[in-house]
DNA sequence: AGGGGTAATGGACACGTGACCATTGGCGCG
DNA sequence: CGCGCCAATGGTCACGTGTCCATTACCCCT
């Protein structure tokens, strides 16, 4: 495990200098730097950043906490911003909160007792850790909100143009013929207003339709709920004629509920869904989506991140919208005239 | 940013008095513990794990390099032990290699630059890393393969049974009365002779029938390439009868082209995968899959690795093997008559 | 020739913690 | 009553780095 010191006294040179050929190169003499350069590589030293981190004040590292890792728009999103930061030198830290606060909270102290540089969260729902990220923000961590953002949140955000594509997705279907629209959607009442649920009843009114109660109920945001509410919504005595996903993993209940009933798609019920899953093109039908950029959204994230801790601008606020794309592929079509 | 010497101060005590709360509260008198507790609770004291690991001379930190995050293989690896280090007060640094050998080791020196306690890797394709994968392990690192294993390897490792598992899939494919059946493979002939790969045509010899060259070709670990394949497979002359991708990536592939090419599933020809990925129970026929536990072998990954790094125990070498789990759904039938 | 500037190098110290050793006071026991 | 032990607390230093200040030698310019 050699250290700096070691280089320092295979060069022949002070402490100060070899710390000097990796920091400040151009004030060596050229021999110098390269007598420098040759222990370093022959004793493959390599920085310590955990000893750097803490006489710096601030470590080369990220945190990101996502929903749940399984689902692919993060495990695209865990993937984009490790590549990203590992492109700056910055290694990340991953974790995820299952959705739930609590379990939050309790992985925010981690990454706290790390000392990561900038967070990149994606909050769970139940009792609001506004004030931890307030605290981690003081303490020196640039904090970043993806997806999701707490009302009044004071930090820089990146998410997707939620309003805009569910007005675009209810257009389509309305212009399809659709009159009964139902929507799977996800929040916590109390704390997590999520924009898509509540752009949806919005959106109906603008193509002069008037919301129903029933159509538009809110779940946890797992599968196996999915799966249950579309029963229950298609076996109403008035059940809708379209149904309007507001992610993948929910998209994925639905589906399964819709084959079990025997339901066809499109022909009894259309189907459309946010999030590209690789699923929805090999299943049959091929299924209508909504494609998030989660890539650009990802590297958006690390470099507003990246750049306010290395200009030191701790307070710059960025908010990017990224819009969503409707991709068709023929699991929505014009409703059967009873 | 509230340090333990706030603490101490807050508290009326010696630094050390202060430490000792955390450490080895017992040592405290009960009231001094309460004091110290209370400032600790009331200055949201968090200990520095960058200090801490300094001094230490070991992290509280996992590095994971996986094959590519997006793979549900790996994320759900990533889910797991993120999970079980952060109960044991670890927080994970994540980073994947695209199977590329020369990404890894990029990717290694960050880790290596992060000090981590212990490692868990997927190799990549290319020339072996096992100098750099050495190093790391004289500097203190713990390192275990995971999924893969380098030949010769000295570490520890945690692994599918491979071999039973093909043999039980070419079991299944023969009773049903293939006898022309083909895999999708993949490995780096020169470095990676990766397992399930070289046990297929054993297998196939183990139940009497001769391996043919074109049926068991090797490509990239994507999906286009098995898409690609997998045309070429059913164009010969005589294709085969049943498809044995060997894993859930390359099975993507394969159906894609299956259902691109009108053929019909398992009327015309049997699919049989490795990787129980969630969109398999979804597709039209949903398919025949060989499970791996992919959530016992991350746990169990993680109790390996962070007991030989609290245990003291570098040298300690554990390798285990689990099972597969063959799960009927109906893309696998008897091959019909010509 | 002498002063000042600069290129090149060296030395000292602090970041926050954990490990180790030192000190104090009180009580039991012979 | 005095010795010794132990419970309870305090003090010191090093981990490896980055930053700041100090030193040396040489050259240019007037």
């Amino acid at each position: 495990m050699p250290s700096i010191l070691d280089v320092a006294k295979r060069a022949g040179v002070a402490p100060t200098t070899a710390k000097r050929a990796i920091h400040e190169p151009h004030l060596l003499a050229p021999e110098t730097l390269a007598r420098v350069r040759r222990a370093i590589e022959e004793l493959g030293y390599e920085p310590d950043q955990v000893a750097g981190g803490l006489r710096r004040g601030r470590t080369q590292t990220l945190g990101l906490m996502v929903g749940n890792i399984i689902e692919p728009f993060f495990a695209s999103l865990v993937r984009t911003v490790a590549h990203a930061a590992q492109s700056r030198g910055y290694a990340l830290i991953v974790t995820d909160n299952e959705y739930d606060s609590a379990l939050e909270r309790a992985n925010l102290r981690v990454l706290y007792g790390q000392r990561v540089s900038g967070l990149i969260i994606r909050s769970g729902y139940g009792a609001p850790n506004l004030d931890y990220l307030e605290r981690m923000r003081e303490r020196g961590t640039y904090v970043l909100e993806i997806d999701y953002f707490y009302p009044g949140s004071p930090f820089s955000h990146v998410m997707l143009d939620n309003e805009g594509s569910v007005f675009e997705g209810v257009r389509y279907l309305h212009a399809l013929g659709h009159r009964r629209i139902a929507t799977l959607g996800s929040y916590d009442p109390v704390y997590h207003p999520e924009e898509r649920s509540r752009a949806f009843p919005e959106a109906l009114r603008s193509v002069g339709l008037s919301p129903v109660e029933e159509y538009q109920r809110v779940i946890t945001l797992i599968e196996p709920e999915a799966y249950k509410l579309t029963l229950e919504l298609m076996r109403l005595p008035e059940p809708p004629t379209a149904i309007f996903s507001l992610n993948g993993t929910e998209a994925a209940g639905a589906f399964r509920a819709l084959k079990e009933l025997g339901l066809r798609i499109p022909e009894d019920v259309s189907l459309l869904t946010f999030d590209n899953y690789s699923w929805t093109a090999l299943v049959t039908p091929p299924l209508d989506v909504i494609e998030q950029p989660v890539e650009e959204m990802g590297r958006a994230a690390v470099e507003i991140v990246l750049d306010a801790v290395e200009h030191q601008t701790p307070d710059k606020v960025v908010r990017l919208r990224f819009p969503g794309r409707l991709i068709r592929r023929g699991s929505c079509a014009p409703p059967r005239r009873p």
